[in-house]
DNA sequence: CTTCTTTATGCAACTTGTTGCACAAGGCGC
DNA sequence: GCGCCTTGTGCAACAAGTTGCATAAAGAAG
């Protein structure tokens, strides 16, 4: 499990309550690692009993609808290192979208590619906000150890929107070829081959 | 929920059993949506009783322990087809190296390097096993819709570990270039900047 | 014929992620 | 003061995915 982690890291970066957190997630950790704000109050509850958190000493003691802000402990950012180390394999993709372009192959592409320029527009409209991001935040040069990585990780965000593009692109052609081969069909029957 | 199409695309593909379905996903359609035998007999379970599917009435009446094909209904393969046109935005990558690259900003890169490492040489031979399937199924041309369609999907993967590797090794360089920079800092004392 | 392995189906418990809603405090308008 | 909106925390129920194990039949090994 990934996502306490990735609450650790935005804690370190800067101790933050259970709505700042999901604001954060939202924006920046979100685009690689999203998650509810449910999920986070629940991971901040179990990274405090474990010890790993703790609630920063606010004016009053909490209560409900109170905010509570939290800092990481020094167990909880060994655990983290610990994590940044450890081998774990790369998972497959899950796209539903390659599923449907194979679903497509049995029972035909009726109005897949619709959604196929649709997701195009998509990726393209997200790969324009990373762009501006990059040259907001990572324009010149100068950057710190923490800075490079973050870019390291905005570049990937980048480039998988830049494979999508591409992907979708060919895959849009190719709808578009099938179509017209089976216009061409019903003018002059289906190929022997059929 | 995506598991019950491509189940059903499976079995449009060829009816089949439950042990079946699970090592057809491990091959082909679990490099992009994957699942267990526990998932896969679950769904079967409740596609069978929802009237998407049947099974297959075989020598005796199959019991546990004893083999149980199913085959799609219309019903279903009218689900399916729906299913391919429906509006569905695309999900968020999760991966978890992206987010150690950011926790490494700051709790340091001790030990990623090795990891990067570890994924690139994956990446390659994932991308080598797709290379191979492209040639052995799709060599030559006079391919079916339904082939086209599969090659789409395949090169999707392949377009996908390229993008990985690619991005992987600008890692693997920022990172060696990190470290030699801390290494420098040890010597020199830390830049101005730190 | 008993035991072991393989093939095959499936239950139960758990973890992770999602959805909908409840509840509390504080500020704002009137 | 009273209603309303925003901010903030959180429970409960559900959905999806994972892990471990139980069970059954059939064939091979001895």
């Amino acid at each position: 499990m990934s996502l306490p982690y990735a609450i650790l890291t935005a804690l370190l970066e800067k101790p933050s309550s259970g709505l700042e957190l999901t604001r954060r997630f939202d924006k920046s950790i979100g685009y690689f690692w999203s998650a509810t704000h449910q999920q986070i109050y629940r991971e901040l509850g179990k990274l405090e009993e474990s010890g790993a958190i703790r609630a920063l000493p606010g004016p009053r003691q909490p209560t409900r609808g109170q905010k509570k802000e939290y800092e990481v402990l020094p167990a909880g950012r060994d655990e983290l290192a610990a994590w940044v180390a450890r081998i774990e394999d790369p998972k497959p993709i899950r796209d539903t979208l390659l599923l449907r372009l194979r679903a497509a192959g049995v029972v035909g592409t009726e109005g897949l590619e619709a959604e196929v320029r649709r997701h195009l527009a998509l990726h393209r409209a997200q790969l324009a906000e990373y762009r501006a991001i990059e040259e907001r935040d990572f324009g010149e040069g100068g950057k710190s150890e923490a800075d490079r990585l973050r870019h390291l990780v905005l570049r990937a965000g980048i480039d998988l929107e830049r494979f999508w593009i591409g992907w979708l692109e060919t895959a849009r052609a190719e709808l578009a070829d099938l179509r017209a081969g089976a216009a061409a069909d019903t003018r002059t029957g289906p190929p022997a081959t059929a």
